[in-house]
DNA sequence: ACGAGCTGTCATTGA
DNA sequence: CTTCAATGACAGCTC
């Protein structure tokens, strides 16, 4: 995040508001901006005794960093934190198993060497130094709670292969063996303290849950980070990029920052450019991770997404290809990455095509205009800033075509809500064209070097933002277009739902007509049946009345004519031969 | 060329 | 008053 301010020269800053000034579409209100300019030199000072204080604080970092870190340069001769033999002394954060061979080599751990001497033949030893990510107990790790997260950090992929069940268990073994003795603990221990004040702790006003978290969370995670550089990434585009970056993680901010840091002790691996440019970079592996993680985990989750969005400008990291950091990250709530189909070629090239000055009607100009503005837009950002690093996220970490990608991806992840898997539609189309209208904010916010992602300023709740919001110094353009990029990116959200919603209301609405058409059917259907019962009812009725009718006699014998008489019920129960006259009178005299 | 469908955005409204 | 969600309306894009 630091670098994220040490670019901002002058000309930047003149180049913003000259951007935002045209940008009359961003919505920024003039007497926002009237408002912030007035207050603008007293930002400016602040901003700089801001920057002097980081400045003093990474180099600070550097410096310890460089510290811890040269023997292991000296001894690898590269920055690919290897669990490497004994020589180690940056290992602070190193895991317990790794802190063994270390403990060899410390001069005040004399014991312990011995110690280790006697419990195991040299072969051992040197088993035990060749394999630092054997698995350490859940109790070892709690005393050694600082040390833990730096070991897996500095390579889980190259730890990995050590990591077979075999030696796991023989490690184990040892473990307990060698910390059974409570010499050794005590060894360890002091080690472990001693580490802890290491450059990357350098903020010792960090509380150990802090490291607790570091801890566990390197403990949970290795497994997925050990798996994201080769297989595809279930997340989608997490995987995209070998890079290390995953901002386009889904839609929940914590254990997306859990992600991200893990990515990004993964990612130290693939960028050690990276640490030229960044004060923090620029401190060896180990140091750098837990720097990063640190900071991470001490300030908000922002500074994360600062630093994942600053990748992009900064040139050499933009160099590492699948940069993908802040890609669209997905804006949307849909994670799904948004894979321009090769049809899209037009509005894939609005991503080269956004110059310094865009603005909403900018915008609007290389929706339909894509190609004008690419010449500028590439001087802007020399480097390789082109869509197609964009489109790498949506890619899982295999790098296939781009073709391919966006069929694939297509297929594979709907389009935003659950909904919409009702409504077909053309996934690749609306996908594509998703990506397109994200890469306008997200060009927007390039453009402004928005210190954060555009996930984080659309999803994080008000008070998040607003504390993020004033932690960054920001001038009047950012803060407009941040706001802007939130207004529109929970509207679309919105309209996405209230679509979906209206949608899952037409179906329900089909659904219950059809049940209702399904109710009337059968109830026609049980009126008919109810028809013919009291038509055989009545038929039997008739049969009943005519058959007990012929059966009565007067007293000639003979058989009442039914055209005369008629057999009448009363409400008693009682059956009377009633004369059809008089039956006639009976009914007037009943009403 | 036209229309349908999809999506993003804006403006408005109500909580 | 601010924030936010919901929604209608509109525009742009693709097929």
């Amino acid at each position: 995040m630091m670098e994220l301010e040490l670019p901002k020269t002058q000309q930047d800053m003149d180049l913003i508001d000259i951007l935002w000034r045209q940008d009359i579409d961003l919505g920024a209100g003039r007497e926002v901006f009237d408002y912030i300019h007035r207050q603008k030199e007293c930002e400016l000072e602040k901003q700089k005794k801001l920057e002097e204080e980081r400045q003093e604080q990474v180099q600070q970092e550097k410096e310890k960093a460089w510290l811890s870190q040269l023997h292991l340069d000296e001894e690898t001769g590269e920055f690919v934190p290897r669990p490497a033999p004994p020589s180690k002394p940056e290992s602070p954060p190193l895991s317990s198993e790794q802190n063994v061979p270390n403990a060899e080599e410390v001069l005040s751990f004399d014991m312990c060497m011995q110690l280790l001497a006697e419990t195991f033949p040299l072969v051992d030893e040197v088993q035990v130094a060749s394999q630092p990510p054997a698995p350490e107990p859940t109790e070892d790790s709690q005393v050694l709670l600082a040390p833990l997260p730096p070991p897996q950090t500095q390579d889980p992929v190259l730890m990995s292969p050590f990591l077979d069940s075999k030696s796991e268990q023989d490690m184990e073994q040892a473990w307990q063996e060698l910390l059974s003795i409570p010499e050794l603990q005590d060894c360890l221990n002091m080690q472990n303290t001693s580490l802890i004040d290491m450059p990357s702790y350098a903020n010792s006003s960090k509380p150990q849950e802090v490291q607790d978290a570091n801890y566990n969370f390197y403990v949970a995670e290795p497994p997925d980070v050990l798996k994201r550089p080769n297989t595809g990434c279930p997340a989608g585009f997490l995987g995209a990029y070998d890079g290390p970056y995953p901002a386009g993680l889904p839609p929940e901010p914590v254990s997306q920052m859990t992600v991200n840091a893990l990515d990004l002790n993964g990612s130290f691996l693939f960028y050690p450019d990276l640490m030229n440019p960044k004060p923090n970079n620029s401190e060896p592996l180990v140091p750098e991770v837990d720097a990063s993680l640190t900071e991470i985990l001490s300030d908000s989750p922002m500074d994360f997404a600062t630093f994942s969005m600053e990748e992009p400008f900064t040139g050499k990291t933009v160099q590492e290809g699948p940069d993908i950091p802040d890609s669209d990250s997905g804006v949307s709530m849909d994670s799904s990455p948004k894979a321009p189909s090769p049809g899209n070629s037009l509005e894939s090239s609005l991503y080269k095509s956004a110059s310094f000055t865009i603005n909403d009607s900018d915008m609007e100009e290389l929706d339909s205009n894509p190609g004008s503005v690419q010449a500028e837009y590439a001087e802007m950002f020399p480097v390789s800033y082109h869509i197609d690093e964009y489109q790498v996220p949506v890619t899982t970490s295999q790098s296939t075509p781009l073709s391919t990608l966006t069929s694939d991806e297509t297929d594979s992840e709907p389009p935003g809500s659950p909904g919409y898997l009702k409504t077909p539609f053309t996934k690749d189309k609306s996908r594509s064209r998703l990506e397109a209208r994200l890469s306008r904010d997200e060009q927007r916010a390039k453009v402004l070097q928005i210190p954060f992602a555009i996930e984080k300023i659309i999803n994080l709740p008000v008070e998040d933002f607003n504390e993020l919001m004033s932690k960054h110094q920001l001038n009047e353009s950012q803060l407009s277009l941040i706001r802007d990029i939130r207004r529109r990116g929970k509207n679309k959200v919105a309209a996405q739902n209230c679509r979906k919603r209206k949608m899952e209301n037409i179906v329900g609405l089909e659904c219950e007509l059809d049940s209702l058409k399904n109710e009337k059917e059968k109830l026609l259907k049980e009126k008919g049946e109810q028809h013919q019962n009291l038509r055989q009812l009545k038929q039997q009725l008739n049969s009943l009345y005519l058959e007990v009718f012929s059966m009565l006699r007067d007293e000639d014998g003979k058989p009442y004519s039914p055209s005369e008489y008629s057999l009448q019920q009363t409400s008693d129960g009682s059956v009377f031969l009633v004369p059809r006259s008089k039956k006639a009178e009976l009914k007037k005299e009943k009403k």
